[in-house]
DNA sequence: AAATATTTTTAGACAAATCTAAATTTTATT
DNA sequence: AATAAAATTTAGATTTGTCTAAAAATATTT
């Protein structure tokens, strides 16, 4: 038996460890779940035990491939709960992440598998991140940050870096949705702050903006 | 706050009291929950002091008005997401309970008034049990359990009072789903069976059946 | 009404997850 | 290489919900 606590540490390790390939300290993980480092080693004693993470003293932590599953498994779910309140519930997308933080510890093979068909298994969640199968593989598009982009050329919006409730409502008053195609019109070296064209109209987006936002070449 | 332990206390309280009408035993609720009566002691205790109950001391307990109000909550989220699970998963109406009894305590307001809409607001779950609505109204309907048919009337199914698994696959297996008509052939007093005209055909339901479905005289 | 049985509560302990404060190890700086 | 700083772990408490065993209150029999 898993713990929804259990559960929600691993999520954090997987994340902060980039998809479980890195090492993860400690500290990180504190910071990531809002506590403690003293909780942390307590936990990740716990996972080691249960063989989801491997651990040595003072040397941080890495999922094993059984903690791994379950980190894929919990995003599974986590993003098929988003897609369904967006699409279904009209949630807008910087409303969904609390709710799903709770339905992601839902436990039923079968709720999960039939709510992927229900929703004719989707591919990416509202904000651009990729949804595993039943078997935990998924693919990452090939896309790089606003920031990277080549002056003249034309990209298409395929994601967020930043899920914070700020960020995305910005973009919806700016009128940017992924899908939304745009023309690099100029890149001030100044702020780093780049000119983007959008159908109609060009409006000026901050380094921050374009750090967090993720394109694609069209 | 309220803690997921305490909502399942509240709403055991809430049905083994008659919908909050009467006092509760301490074992009834022990059983009821499948733990013991000193920890039932215990919970009441806190369920009191934070004013979802009224106690005294061997007495047994009831539900202050802010207690129902949060069983019938539970009731409605409980039931919505049964619908949810039969009208749009495709669950069949004996795998519905276990799956329902977690979804109850993911804490939502816009989540499950969105998914009340999404499903047209439905006043009955799939057992034939009222779903009270955003303001805790609900109606029960006026109905009778098949062993007190009168013999050649005519009847709709229209709940179950036991839902397990083992009578609700009795009932699909003989073709017997809510709102179906049947007529009453013969009532058998050696044993309190039943002889029932279902479309086609005849079948003889026992006592035990005949004490758990719930009729409607059409 | 006294004795017995049943129900309920109390006392004390335990596991899970957390915290603070102190001790230890590792890393960075002089 | 020694010292200072930062990160991590340990020790000991706390809260929530549970348990067993014993005590107390209530209900049932005789
Ligand atoms: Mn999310
Ligand atoms: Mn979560
Ligand atoms: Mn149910
Ligand atoms: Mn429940």
């Amino acid at each position: 038996m898993i713990t929804l606590t259990e559960e929600n540490y691993i999520k954090a390790i997987y994340h902060l460890g980039n998809n479980g390939a890195n090492t993860v300290n400690t500290n990180a993980i504190a910071e990531a779940m809002e506590t403690k480092a003293s909780s942390v080693t307590d936990m990740i004693k716990k996972l080691s035990d249960k063989n989801y993470a491997d651990y040595k003293k003072y040397q941080g932590v890495t999922l094993t491939e059984e903690g791994k599953f379950v980190a894929i498994n919990i995003i599974r779910k986590h993003r098929l709960w988003e897609v369904f309140l967006v699409e279904k519930l009209n949630f807008s997308w910087d409303e969904v992440h609390e709710v799903a933080e709770h339905l992601e510890h839902i436990k039923s093979e079968k709720l999960i598998n039939q709510l992927d068909a229900f929703l004719e298994f989707p591919k990416h969640d509202p904000h651009g991140d990729p949804i595993p199968d039943k078997e935990g593989n998924f693919q990452y598009i090939d896309k790089i940050i606003l920031a990277k982009s080549e002056l003249g050329a034309v990209y298409k919006c395929v994601g967020v870096d930043d899920s914070s409730s700020s960020f995305l409502k910005y973009l919806d008053s700016n009128k940017i949705a992924l899908g939304s195609v745009i023309t690099i019109k100029h890149k001030e070296p100044y702020d780093n702050s780049i000119k983007i064209e959008l159908e109609d109209r060009e409006i000026v987006v901050s380094q921050n903006v374009a750090k967090n936002l993720y394109v694609k070449k069209v």
